[in-house]
RNA sequence: GCCCGAAUGGCGGAACUGGUAGACGCGCCGGACUCAAAAUCCGGUGGUGGUGACACCGUGUGGGUUCGAUUCCCUCUUCGGGCACCA
């Protein structure tokens, strides 16, 4: 053995070892466990950031746990190959996306292997390549026969300068981010997936999923958003018979209604607005506004009457219906009761329009006043000025009003739901076509299964002025699948969220070039363990969840939940550091340029940019970003330290869920641990091999080193498989070591006793740090491999002691520590904390009046 | 604005089911080795008071439950994630 460690010899050989063995190659096995091991695959951006150094290295050590447990392991990895920054890179340098992401490909696989993931290379898909997309494809012409994948008008965002549609990021303040001009709504036909239809399913499985992090179901059913309450009818004279209908919670505040509101698009509103040249131009005021829901709902609350009345149903009043922009046409019918009284929203309209609030709910008596809006205002009460359905209770009121418009005909129960069906079209390139022939005679014909997969050109390079695919003819022309006239090929293509959406199930049997899917997927699926950001805790994960149920329907699968497990990793967060001129742009620096240095006595911190000696501002920590210019690039790390250092640092930092700062001395602590370990295995075979233990003549201190070693093995298996804490079980580990370090060589039970506590050691970081730990187990003197090696077993004998300690408290407050017999009964634990002189001193001469234990934890005496 | 999290020494974090607050690491201080430095090794390190044994204070704010609260409940503050065309 090498007495130095030298990280870059040590995982070169490992890593070859690895890959001549085809270590990592899944095969079926219907005698073994399964054991699927996912990690949210990446989008192809050029390098690897920290963010899947961090996702990817709680996969593989979870993969290699549980591989050393004996289970049948599969973890995969591919390419979330589509999407708008091959467009812009394409843009910006003249390169066609495909090449540009093939490229980056390429570099990301060099550098995953560089930090020795165990990853089944053979199933690698990417999602740009025809033979994975065709069945996207595929079967969104099965969506399409079940009627679950549908057309209708959706709302975009265009650029009048550029002629082309912007994504929501593209649009900055309202403008185009590279013209500047002023972005313009456009409503045009495109395909949506009906998710609306499992919203029912969706939700209620999340009750049966205890694998999933609470706070993700918690998100995913508040997206979802199921309301019980009472779709009811205003009638009005406009048109024959017609009717303004609005969805509510609170039926029992009917009587406080004292105006409708209506969407900037709701048919009423543009009824209206014939005519009312005022009304039209505050139409479309409404409509050219924010189009994310967080603008919509910070903004001022805006309306404008509409001049027209409808009737209230029950006291048959005449309402006045208004125009609000808080309305959203999307959800429920587009329009709203105004309850002023009891809605913050109605409230602060009202207030500000000068109409009437009227309280029809008293919450215990509390005196209710118009002047300002109370938190209470909304809560449940008794009906007040509701002529009968005064004194009644929430429910009871909501059943008589719901009773009472039932027999008028103007309402009934209604379960809404605010998810909304899922947009798929893109009027972008860069994307799986969607397979859809447009002919004069014929209308839209999806192309014919046979004539699957409809292949977007490669060659095509975006220049920012509309879609290339518009102007390929050998693209678009194409004849009628139908009547084989003159017809135009569909240019839009598909949200990269469907690719995302099943690429899990195609790992199964990524070679099947005949079907989507084959019978490995039964053995493979579901995923075991998922592994992602949590940013990802909504969209993405639900459109696969809707995804899978619609495959199970079509009978493709056999389950409906895709993830059996899932965790959620924090962000990797970093300082960012800036100067901000006088005129211009704010500047960042990386922080690796940049030399931070501590005044002792004050505590004051100075940054300065190396390049010109000057101080720059901090700007605290945030997420790694590029437009921030604070990130750290993973494989300058992985050169200097090896990726067992970069592993480690990534896992011992924070724990996996949390956001974990940057450290450069945190790196440094890392890799000095590694060499301390390397260090004390070398110390220890330096001196020969060690003899067999003999544990029957073990001293206490023997005895004691080896309980901390198999304590250490307990909670490391306990922190990786159960608890998912890889910080703590390095921590464990390293007390482990520090301990061993002041053990002595002497005797040859000595000897025997370190050599089985540095294999613990060795097999406890295994999966974190495969490398060095591969290197030291040869070390240690075997010749197997450690990746084909079983977790090793916990003694528990090594794990029993005749002692234990436990602390004394008086009222509550620590003041002594006793050693008990494990066997000791209580009596004995009592007279012995009572015996303790500092306990006596805090007892005083005062009566014992209470006397608490907890068995191997602590006594406490209340006086 | 709505939904979901988080807050503990100089810093990252630990304390798993209400039971010893600060494990482990970083940084810093002292020492050993060295001509010197780096590397390495040993010791110390929440604050205040005390020579000391020790005592008091201390987990974002204010309150509550309990023999006992970082942990449970309520309030507020600050920070982070998501909000449907970024992935």
């Amino acid at each position: 053995m090498q007495e130095r460690y030298e990280p870059a010899a040590v995982e070169a050989e490992a890593q070859q070892y690895w890959d001549h063995q085809h270590s990592f190659e899944a095969k079926e096995d219907d005698t073994r466990e399964k054991y699927y091991c996912l990690c949210m695959f990446p989008y192809p951006s050029g390098r690897l950031h920290m963010g899947h150094v961090r996702n990817y290295t709680i996969g593989d050590a979870l993969a290699r746990f549980m591989r050393m447990n004996g289970r049948n392991v599969l973890q995969p990895m591919g390419w979330d190959a589509f999407g708008l920054p091959a467009e812009n890179a394409a843009i910006a340098n003249g390169v066609p996306p495909a090449k540009w992401t093939l490229d980056n490909i390429a570099h990301m696989k060099r550098q995953l292997k560089s930090l020795g993931y165990g990853l089944d290379w053979n199933r690698e898909l990417t999602t740009c390549l025809p033979n994975y997309y065709r069945w996207n494809q595929w079967l969104f012409l099965r969506m399409l026969e079940k009627g679950i994948a549908y057309q209708k008008t959706g709302v975009v965002n265009w650029d009048p300068e550029d002629k082309t549609v912007l994504a929501n990021e593209q649009v900055i303040d309202g403008r185009g981010w590279r013209t500047g001009a002023l972005i313009e709504k456009r409503e045009i036909p495109m395909y949506y997936l009906k998710i609306t239809a499992y919203a029912e399913d969706l939700l209620e499985s999340l009750q049966s999923m205890p694998d999933w992090p609470e706070r993700v179901r918690a998100m995913q059913a508040n997206w979802i958003g199921r309301s019980e309450g009472i779709r009811l009818g205003f009638p009005h004279a406009i048109g024959e018979g017609g009717v303004l209908y609005a969805f509510t919670t609170r039926a029992d505040t009917i009587m406080g209604v004292t105006f409708c509101a209506v969407a900037a698009e709701h048919p009423l509103a543009t009824h209206a607005a014939r005519g009312n040249a005022k009304l039209q131009a505050f139409i479309e005021e409404c409509k050219r506004g924010p189009a994310l829901e967080a603008e919509l709902a910070t903004q001022e609350k805006k309306g404008m009457p509409t001049g027209l009345y409808v009737t209230h149903p029950i006291s048959g009043d005449p309402v006045p219906v208004w125009v609000g922009n808080y309305v959203l046409m999307s959800y429920g019918d587009g329009a709203v009761m105004g309850v002023p009284a009891h809605d913050e929203r109605d409230f602060e309209f009202a207030k500000k329009y000068g109409l009437p609030i009227q309280q029809v709910i008293d919450v215990e008596g509390r005196p209710y006043s118009m002047a300002a809006w109370q938190p209470w205002y909304s809560e449940h009460g008794r009906c007040v000025n509701s002529g009968r359905y005064d004194a009644l209770k929430y429910e009871a009121a909501v059943n008589a009003v719901a009773a009472d418009l039932r027999s008028k005909g103007m309402g009934e129960r209604r379960t809404t739901w605010r998810l909304r069906d899922w947009g798929i079209s893109r009027q972008r390139y860069w994307g799986c076509p969607i397979p859809i022939i447009h002919c004069k005679i014929c209308g839209a014909v999806p192309v014919p299964d046979e004539q699957l997969p409809v292949v977007l050109p490669t060659h095509l390079v975006p220049d920012g002025s509309g879609n290339p695919l518009l102007k390929d003819p050998d693209f678009i022309n194409v004849s009628c699948p139908k009547c084989g006239g003159e017809a135009r090929r569909e240019t839009d293509t598909m949200d990269t969220f469907v690719d995302s959406s099943w690429y899990f199930l195609r790992f199964a049997c990524a070679d099947n070039d005949q079907a989507m899917l084959d019978y490995r997927v039964q053995y493979w699926l579901p995923v075991d363990q998922y592994i992602g950001g949590i940013e990802h805790a909504i969209l993405h994960l639900l459109y696969a969840r809707f995804w899978t149920r619609f495959m199970h329907d079509m009978g493709a699968v056999p389950f409906k939940e895709p993830f059996a497990r899932l965790f959620t990793q924090g962000m990797v967060l970093n300082e960012v550091f800036f100067r901000k001129p006088e005129f211009g742009r704010v500047q960042y620096f990386n922080p690796a340029d940049v030399t931070i240095s501590t005044d002792k006595t004050t505590q004051r911190r100075a940054a300065v940019l190396r390049a010109d000696g000057k101080e720059v501002e901090s700007g605290g920590v945030v997420t790694m970003s590029k437009s921030k210019n604070n990130g750290v690039d993973p494989q300058s790390l992985v050169d200097e330290f090896g990726a067992d250092t970069a592993r480690l640092f990534m896992m011992f930092a924070a724990p996996p869920e949390q956001t974990l700062e940057w450290s450069d001395e945190g790196v440094q602590g890392a890799y000095r641990f590694i060499k301390r370990l390397w260090k004390a295995v070398y110390e220890h075979v330096s001196r020969g091999p060690a003899g067999g233990l003999d544990r029957s003549t073990l001293t206490e201190h023997q005895r004691g080193i080896r309980r901390q070693a198999h304590q250490t093995l307990a909670k490391v298996t306990d922190d990786i498989g159960r608890r998912r804490t890889f910080n703590t079980a390095i921590a464990a580990v390293m007390e482990l070591l520090n301990a061993l370090a002041k053990f002595p060589h002497a005797s040859v039970q000595d000897r025997a006793v370190v050599q089985e506590a540095l294999e613990i050691a060795v097999v406890s970081l295994s999966p974190i740090i495969p490398h060095v730990t591969h290197a030291l187990w040869r070390s240690l003197g075997h010749r197997t491999a450690l990746i084909e090696e079983a977790w090793l077993k916990i003694d528990t004998e090594a794990l029993q002691s005749s002692t234990v300690q436990m602390v004394v408290q008086v009222n509550g407050k620590l003041r002594g520590h006793i050693s008990i017999a494990v066997d000791g009964d209580e009596a004995a634990i009592r007279d012995t904390a009572l015996a303790d002189p500092n306990v006596r001193k805090f007892i005083g001469g005062a009566p014992v009046r209470k006397l608490i234990i907890v068995r191997g934890k602590l006594v406490n005496i209340v006086v």
